[in-house]
DNA sequence: CGGGTTGCGGAGTGAATTGCTCCGTTATAC
DNA sequence: GTATAACGGAGCAATTCACTCCGCAACCCG
């Protein structure tokens, strides 16, 4: 055992790539999650994020530890969001934000490993931070008449994690198929904006973007070509 | 060989077993692939039914066929909930019970099969019939002015695949938590509720049933003793 | 009761997949 | 050049999968 002061302290050689490495590896966590729920595998990843399957083992030792990182992340995510609506002026539009993000940075993606990890205690603290954040948005808004008096926060929970994954979106990436993916993320703000407004005490514009095609919902039953 | 014609007809002894099994294997597919998603396994579906696995495959050859049938009936109750909801008077009350109907029997739960299995020309023919029926529920819909005139079928579709998977409800059947499924299912027909008032001009009344608890969002959380 | 038929259940099989380890290779610092 | 830190991925044991095979039970008719 060699004292590990003796010396000067070094700067790793490779730090950067180290760090570039790993947020890849959280981004394709997210990303293989979203496609292939409980499934995902650590090598689907690892290949995802171009990092050896080796590298992934060196930051997290088991798949369990990265997952509850990307828990972590993501419930930060989530009070970030949750502070930024509070910030806006509008109580309406503060909480139509906070659900937009939450939709958008993928929460939803996490939903299939519940009970699959153990809960941290880092986890539970910010998790009682974010159901805080939650009932004081829905808690303005309805003051403010802005949405349907008897909605709950529960209610909104479920609603985030109901849009929160897009079948039609996670499928068509699974099958590789890029060059319907704009179009999905159209039909998918669609959607969000027609459940939103059911939330609302009152109606709002037109719906956002083009109207989807008849493909998007047809091409997915294509026979699959592997996208390996 | 023997010739099969020798002797008279007979009439099966155990068919009407032979029939209910085949139900129960139909139904328990659609729950282990709500629940397993494009992980679903034969011996799932047949422990889920109470059958032998050599039983489910003396009726299907394959996996594949299996779906197919699911696909073919789900395609048949598509039809069916569509011809009922343009023989309701009232434009709304149609498109509203076409799309609740679809929703709850499982519709979703189909989605994750998508580009697995080979699509028959049965599929096909059903799927067409489908798409007119549904064009013919919204043109009239939006020709009475009950609906958001920008609104076209392909959202209806896309909506009730959102909304034809329930996160919540089929990660607690997984767990076997008996105890919330029919509170999850009430939180489920709010979500519906506020996702149809958003496809309306004018907006309904209450949120139907109970709010959900906080339970229902945390306990999926803890660690997850197998079910079996 | 007995012979014959029909459907049943599930152990067993080979192939594929999984989480993870181990080690030879490559890039950087001095 | 040499030391070091991080890399990639072949390989491993364990599990999982779709599917086969066969012994057994339920039922019919005479």
């Amino acid at each position: 055992m060699l004292d590990p002061m003796s010396g000067p302290r070094r700067r790793a050689p490779r730090q950067a790539e180290a760090e570039r490495n790993d947020r890849a590896l959280l981004a394709a966590a997210r990303e293989v999650l979203a496609a292939d729920g409980a499934h995902a595998s650590v090598a689907a990843i690892a290949a995802r994020a171009g990092v050896g399957i080796g590298s992934l083992y060196r930051r997290y030792r088991t798949k369990q530890e990265l997952f509850q990182r990307l828990c972590v992340l993501s419930l930060d995510s989530w009070n970030d969001a949750a502070e930024r609506g509070l910030a806006a002026q509008d109580p309406w539009e503060g909480l139509a934000g906070f659900v937009t993000a939450c939709v958008e940075f993928g929460q939803g993606s996490l939903a299939p490993i519940a009970g699959l990890i153990e809960v941290t205690e880092e986890m539970r603290a910010k998790s009682d931070r974010s159901d805080e954040l939650l009932a004081a948005l829905v808690t303005r808004a309805q003051e403010a008449g802005a949405i349907r008096p008897d909605v709950t926060p529960v209610d909104i929970s479920l609603l985030i994690e109901q849009l929160g994954s897009s079948p039609v979106l996670d499928q068509l990436r699974r099958q590789g198929r890029e060059d319907l993916l704009a179009a999905a993320g159209h039909a998918r703000r669609r959607i969000i904006t027609i459940t939103l407004d059911g939330l609302r005490t009152i109606h709002a514009g037109p719906l956002p973007g083009p109207a989807p095609t008849e493909r998007l919902f047809t091409e997915r039953w294509e026979p699959h070509p592997d996208p390996a």
